[in-house]
DNA sequence: ACCTGAACACCGTTCAAGT
DNA sequence: ACCTGAACACCGTTCAAGT
């Protein structure tokens, strides 16, 4: 009844995810998979030609979702360049993982991308695509060509940056409007500064007593 | 007669770097290995724990030929600079080669790196340990600190990019005495006059007529 | 000490047969 | 159309037995 009759692509590559965000790449296993789905190896490859095709769909799946989509549905003309901006930021660092690996999906492709040449390579193509289109919205906002790429490019790696860290507990939580805010502003062009701006904008999380292990 | 009678850590090691360099990592198996050196899988399983082991016996035999090794033959004091410099170069890119798989160690080893996070981890401390002593050896020379670092950098990408395209044929032969002797003229200060000094003083190899398949 | 030979383990892949 | 179940293939690893 709740269950469903037929599993689709889909299902296996959100059971893939997840058994990468929570095992890591070496866990993406055909035999996981269908422990995990209910089903017998025999299934998996009436839907996949071989393992490695199930792997390509999942990294084209995280492109299309954390690059394309995102920056497809911002071309609405309703949002104010800053708006836009912190729209961008927080889909692309949380949406595209809601559905899949929970919110470290970003994080465990990076890692994934370390031992595997072929999610590199997918890896760089998304993020030039996404600096690209950080780039030319900076333009838009009236920053000059080169200081347009190089604030977007030290937003992006900021965040990307922050994003690692945020696995970690007593991480410092990101101030994103303030951060888009600081990065707008014309004048200064100063990368420490910004910087600056961003750490003094981070509002600490509620940093829990170290507690020994006394029993 | 002629024949060893029992195999060393070397024979497996050079063994596993001819398959490397001919066939790439994933040629690199115990099966294979054993067939290269005419005995049977248990005879591996004598010499080295597992196969990750070999693998890092590899790398950490590459490392120190190709890096540690090389330096410390540089510390005799009769070297002028300037050969000291033709000297690391040369044998940076070709003497640890020799005896294992070729003059293409150096290239295979990168491309290995780059779907093997621990094998890239080595590359990263070996290109580290490199520039540091070739930025030591330019200040030496009499330029300045940023200078000296920001040239060695630059010579060192120049060749490593260089020996990249080694592989191909109709390569530019380089002249690395000509390239050092730029290198170290302390005025200009312009790395893209230093780049264009490389490119003219490489001779290009004799450039065959393309060949079109005419049958 | 060094190696053989055979067995085992693991896991990706195939395929005839079911519904 | 979608899946089961069992077999096979591949290759790393173990180990008792040889010299």
């Amino acid at each position: 009844m709740g269950t469903k009759q037929t599993l689709t692509p889909e299902d296996w590559i959100k059971a893939a995810f997840k058994l990468l965000t929570s095992s890591g790449p070496k866990a993406i296993r055909v035999d996981y998979l269908c422990k995990e789905l209910g089903v017998t190896k025999g299934s998996f490859y009436w839907h996949f030609a071989d393992l490695a095709a199930l792997q390509a769909a999942m990294v084209e799946h995280w492109r299309r979702v954390a690059t394309s989509d995102v920056i497809a549905s911002m071309v609405s003309p309703e949002l104010s360049p800053r708006d836009l901006f912190i729209r961008f930021i927080e889909d692309i660092l949380d949406v595209p993982t809601r559905e899949y690996g929970g919110p470290m999906t970003e994080v465990a492709i990076r890692h994934w991308a370390a031992g595997d040449e072929a999610v590199h390579a997918v890896v760089r193509n998304a993020d030039t695509e996404r600096l690209a289109f950080l780039t030319l919205q900076m333009r838009g906002s009236g920053l000059t060509g080169p200081e347009a790429r190089s604030r977007a490019t030290l937003i992006y790696a900021t965040l990307v940056g922050l994003k690692q860290l945020t696995g970690e507990p007593g991480l410092p939580r990101m101030d994103i409007p303030g951060f888009v805010d600081a990065m707008l502003r014309p004048a200064p062009s100063n990368a420490a500064a910004v910087q600056a701006a961003l750490v003094a904008s981070a509002t600490p999380v509620r940093c829990p007593e170290p507690q020994l292990e006394v029993q």
